[in-house]
RNA sequence: GCGAUUGUGGCGAAGUGGUUAACGCACCGGGUUGUGGUCUCGGCAUUCGUGGGUUCGAACCCCAUCAGUCGCCCCA
């Protein structure tokens, strides 16, 4: 047996190819349309930017970081996300200085990687399309930016999405909420499940969007954060509702989302498929505020917005949905050839049709003509130019249209020598006579 | 990290201890010596993820290991 691909790392083979460079490119129109200029920083970064970043508690951090040490003894890790390595560029470019358009808009398309245990939607190495943007505190900011991602998922006529946002105040409120959740879930210590015993105080909040059963029953008449937001954080979260509902789109309000990553403050939000047959990975995009992040990486006192989709899940929502895929690459002609003395010519026959902008494929097996015009129809050709010994000798070649089995003769000497505008359009034109 | 389940040709898939490992698709060649379909004939796994072990005998049983899938945890 010869090698094997790492365990949840993924090949991209043609198939798959043809449908992320149609979800990358159309991405990028969209993302031009509201003016996100690509970033691309390194995969790997120093170990401790994302420790710092992300949260030593965050399990991201503290168990499924792709990390080793490298030959100059350097802790790095893989990217595991794509926030905090675009904040320290950022700050490492002085970004933020005057001479730049504020808010600073980016994205990126890029691989990310988690040590865990894969299964579909969740890979060793997955791809995100992940914005940020900085610098500006203004609700309508969040407004917009969710308001991207989910123009992102409607250009490709994904239906069944559910926008789920809430609000987790500043830092201050955070403090304070965390008592109270604390106060309130102590006396049902004993009832709660092992996960979220442990998490009772090393991170109460995420006792919130714990899956257990009996620990979603005792959190259902916890206190909720949003009755705890003070007057800004209130005012934000209200404006950003307002301007939901102004532009007609449905969102749900779940207090009780928390995220994994601990940068957050103020507006969160996760959107999510209802597509049945998804499995247990149902978030497709998430994320929110970040104002004290590019502070804590080292910059002056910025803030932030962002979020990332993951494009395995994208691209599943899509073959789900039977999307038809457009093929970027459709073959114009494929030659047949009669004889090993048809060899030579056909590669300049190649050459010259696509010096003249056509997509060609040629026989190299010099297999019988009937097989060759099997494949020919099997890769959809337009058009087959057929060069057999009696073509040579009086110097012409045969093209057939396959969709209409009209066949005509054309001297080869006219299509090397002459200047042809559109190749097609003539071969058609003479089709018709 | 935990649990369940699977791993047979390029793909799908039968076989679950006894000499030659079904079948379908795809592919290659012929019938049809230069034209796409159908039909037809033939070819295509010294070997069953890998490594050990049990046995007279293993694709089938045992152990280990790698990988896939699903669930948990967590997340995009």
């Amino acid at each position: 047996m010869g090698y094997q691909k790492l365990k949840g790392t993924p090949d991209f083979l043609p198939e798959d190819t043809n449908k992320w460079q149609f979800v990358e490119s159309k991405s990028r129109e969209l993302l031009s349309r509201y003016q996100f200029k690509e970033i691309r920083t390194p995969i790997f970064e120093q170990f401790e930017l994302f420790a710092r970043g992300v949260g030593e508690t965050s399990d991201i951090v503290s168990k499924e970081m792709y990390d080793f040490y490298d030959k100059g003894e350097r802790h790095v890790a893989l990217r595991p996300e794509g926030t905090a390595g675009v904040v320290r560029s950022y700050v490492e470019n002085k970004l933020y200085g005057p001479e730049h358009q504020k808010p600073t808009k980016f994205y990126y398309i890029a691989p990310m990687f988690r040590y865990e245990r894969p299964q579909k939607g969740r890979m060793r190495q997955f791809h995100q399309l992940g914005v940020e943007v900085f610098g500006s505190q203004n609700p309508e900011t969040d407004v917009e930016t969710m308001v991207l991602a989910m123009d992102l998922f409607k250009s490709f006529q994904i239906k069944n999405l559910k926008l789920v946002i809430n609000s987790l105040g500043d830092v201050e409120t955070r403090k304070v909420y965390r008592q109270a959740l604390i106060d309130y879930l102590e006396p049902f210590k004993e009832e709660l499940s092992k996960d979220s015993k442990e998490r009772l105080y090393k991170n109460p909040l995420r006792v919130l969007d714990s899956k257990d059963k009996n620990d979603k029953k005792i959190v259902q008449s916890a206190p909720s954060i949003l009755d705890y937001l003070n007057d800004q954080s209130s005012k934000h979260f209200e404006t950003v509702k307002a301007s939901l509902e102004a532009l007609d789109i449905k969102y749900v309000i779940d207090s009780n989302m928390v995220r994994g990553l601990d940068y957050y403050n103020d507006t969160i939000f996760e959107i999510m498929t209802e597509d049945p047959n998804f499995g247990s990975n149902t978030t497709v995009c998430a994320g929110g505020r970040y104002d004290n992040l590019v502070e804590e990486v080292g910059g002056p006192e910025t803030a932030g917005f962002g979020f990332g989709v993951g494009l395995e899940r994208l691209v599943m929502l899509l073959e789900n949905a039977q999307f038809e895929f457009p093929v970027i690459d459709a073959l114009d002609a494929f030659i047949v050839t009669i004889g090993e003395s048809t060899n030579k010519e056909a590669t300049k026959l190649a050459h010259v049709l696509r010096k003249n902008g056509m997509n060609v494929e040629r026989e190299f097996l010099n297999r019988k003509p009937a097989k060759q015009f099997k494949t020919a129809d099997k890769l959809n050709a337009q058009y087959v130019f057929t060069l057999g010994e009696t073509e040579l000798a009086e110097g012409t070649v045969n093209i057939k249209k396959l969709s209409t089995g009209e066949q005509i003769k054309l001297a080869l000497s006219e299509l090397y020598n002459e200047n042809h505008e559109d190749l097609i359009a003539e071969i058609e034109s003479r089709l018709k006579k």
